[in-house]
DNA sequence: GAGTATACCTCCAAATCTTAGGTATAGTTT
DNA sequence: AAACTATACCTAAGATTTGGAGGTATACTC
């Protein structure tokens, strides 16, 4: 994936982050990037600069809820689903499952359709 | 998909626009609205505040020409791609296929992975 | 005469992202 | 010891994109 195609993260980031919440007990801010980049074999990056701001958001939203601890001499900032996040993400990730078939049914359509 | 689904189309609505008109001549603005409702069985809707500053931006990078029509005493401003416009159409179409890809494997996730 | 479909357009506000920067600890390399 | 890398949090400014609301106009149907 070229270098602008994070661009096209666009409206995808917070359901991308419920999504993942949704199959963990609970994360990080850092451990999200790097999990991302893993998934993706490094295709996509999260920037932290677009991370931290959706991150607060849905807690502000009531979807997570915070907890810090210290593990070895560093601060970690762990997101867990609250009850309403839990029902927040199905609902989302299903309505962004339906997009992307929907995106796909453009893309892959031939031509004189 | 629900009414609120559409917000979801960002960063995607000028590949939409560019892979349209790859499998066709030319297509006029009102004519990609509802192509794109056609085909998605009225699930994704291309607003027009949303498409033809999409057009004119794509047209103001030399990816589009126009040619201006009165069909049945309307005026029809048709759009078709330039050489320059079937290179960057190719191009995004399959950063945007990659993304694509990738945000399904995110979504499809299963726990504990 | 009113409403609907067709067909173009712009402006404002809201949301989201990128870029760039900042702080701090721990371990490794030079 | 200094520099670099990885870990880990954060914000601010600006650009881009989109949605919603509004405007104009023609043709056809009721």
């Amino acid at each position: 994936m070229s270098t602008n195609n994070q661009q096209l993260l666009k409206g995808s980031l917070s359901v991308i982050i419920l999504k993942l919440l949704e199959d963990r007990e609970k994360m990080y801010g850092y451990e999200i990037t790097q999990k991302v980049k893993e998934l993706t074999a490094g295709d996509m990056t999260i920037t932290e600069g677009a991370l931290y701001p959706a991150l607060h958001k849905l807690e502000a939203e009531g979807l997570l809820t915070t907890e810090t601890q210290v593990v070895e001499g560093r601060v970690r900032k762990y997101y867990s689903l609250t009850k309403d996040g839990h029902k927040q993400a199905a609902s989302r990730i299903s309505e962004l499952t339906a997009f992307v078939e929907n995106l796909q049914t453009l893309l892959n359509l031939k031509p004189s359709f």
